[in-house]
DNA sequence: ACCACACCCGAAGTCTAGCTTCGTTAAAGC
DNA sequence: GCTTTAACGAAGCTAGACTTCGGGTGTGGT
């Protein structure tokens, strides 16, 4: 419960960071901008197939993901 | 499907650090000695509340379960 | 004022894959 | 030879990841 929260923010601060929309992020992870949305605020994590696509998506080192003190 | 396996690898290395068996992994975690097994052989990943889990059961932070280069 | 964009937030349904329970096999240690 | 640990397959169950609908909020542009 905790965990689903701070890995969303921490996706959320990633996207801001690459500057791409959450419709964006979500067409190249392929799935919808709602499950993005559901993600980044902690209502459901991904399934682990997504989480590998959002870290290419994101292209950044998969732990800086769960990285939650330098956020 | 490339991320199940570095990650299961890591949750090894880091049981096995902490010399307890996948049984007793199991138990901490809440399933099956199978679903240990499977994850660890990267057949399958765990669901985020067993991801939440598995952290607090190993006692290590999030990211270093993903930290794939200092394996 | 109006429109478009980006996003939040339900509710309700679908369906994948995470998880289970059976069983078998095999290596390592005592 | 007995026990422990773990790999491995098959088959079924189920939670939750994901979808589509719809509505709502705030901001920026013209």
């Amino acid at each position: 419960m905790q965990l689903k929260k701070q890995f969303g923010r921490r996706v959320q601060q990633l996207r801001l960071a690459k500057k791409i929309t959450q419709e964006e992020l979500a067409e190249h992870v392929g799935v919808s901008i709602e499950s993005i949305s559901n993600i980044e605020r902690g209502i459901h994590g991904p399934s682990f197939d997504n989480l590998e696509k959002i870290i290419l998506a994101l292209n950044v080192p998969a732990k800086m993901l769960f990285d939650f003190d330098e956020e």
